[in-house]
DNA sequence: TGCAATTCGTCAGCATACTGACGATTATCG
DNA sequence: CGATAATCGTCAGTATGCTGACGAATTGCA
């Protein structure tokens, strides 16, 4: 007869400790970051809309592995800051060009210190040779357990809808 | 001059990897555990209750590392499912007492081989000899920086009012 | 070409988190 | 003892994340 859990058990349960790292990850970025009054998910998304200029919604879900439904508060709060642009794609109708605003480049600038800094701090208690084995490990979890979220990563692409929308980058 | 960042940097920072991988690690439980209809955060809580029978609101959060504000609804939810009872507090009045009903009891039980099977799934992709050495960082990284969440992890005993609410344990 | 299937953005609904604040209650100390 | 400080549960407000569904628009195929 199995004994039964006893808090010990379950505050050592990967998907318990997983759940509380991700909450100090957070805190620590809104902590290092708050002079800048954005949250690690509005910065991801600014800095994808940085490099894909005009990008749609849905693809730029699938690049930061964010939820298609949680992605209109996010960038309506980018946009209500100024950081962003949303305007309706000229070639498919459904679908909202989001463009960044020199504000917002200029937040990715200089936020970036920031950003170093919390990364630094997550991993701070590993000696350094454990931190890139820990790197390693996190991206290989993510990536082969990438189907189980609702909001997989999918590369560039793998749609064409997309092209419709977005102009051809310049070769 | 730093480069500006681009996605295949933002994709490898460790704190975008961990909000992915909670997430992952949220959805393989919900997957797992569906017929139970609880998710992670409500059988943790559930199983401190059941290890600390009338424990209040505030110890709880200190065992499971939950805010303050959050378990309201947790344990709500859970009073809703007839998994738990709450009652006022006999000796501080501010409280209220938290103890497990049979039903959760018999909850606990049965979900635990989805609860298994879910921090299987959750470290598969890593190899047996790296699995172990995973959670030891996690253990590490956790517990190192656990001062930097709202909800720290806090021993029992860290505060003295617990004991006027809750009975001394039978030794 | 015309219609069915798909996709885009969004909505309602639910659950988790956190900030700052509050009334009620309890603890502490002068 | 009595005033002050601390604590408990909660509330409003904000942000993320997911399910299931929808209208509008586009695509794909017969």
């Amino acid at each position: 007869m199995p004994e039964p859990i006893g808090d010990s058990r379950l505050i050592e349960m990967p998907g318990h400790l997983i759940r509380r790292l991700h909450q100090i990850s957070f805190a620590l970025f809104l902590d290092q970051a708050k002079a800048f009054g954005v949250t690690p998910v509005q910065y991801a998304a600014l800095v994808a809309i940085n490099s894909h200029p005009g990008i749609d919604q849905t693809t730029l879900c699938n690049i930061i592995a964010f939820d298609r439904t949680t992605i209109g508060g996010v960038v309506g709060r980018l946009q209500r800051k100024k950081l962003i642009t949303r305007v309706n794609g000229a070639h498919d109708r459904r679908t909202k060009a989001l463009h960044i605003t020199p504000r917002g480049r200029r937040l990715i600038r200089d936020i970036e210190p920031a950003v170093a800094a919390t990364q630094r701090l997550i991993l701070k208690p590993l000696a350094p040779r454990q931190r890139s084995a820990f790197k390693q490990m996190l991206k290989h979890l993510v990536h082969l357990n990438n189907a189980h979220s609702r909001a997989p990563w999918r590369p560039r692409g793998a749609r064409r809808s997309r092209a419709s929308t977005l102009p051809r980058q310049r070769p």
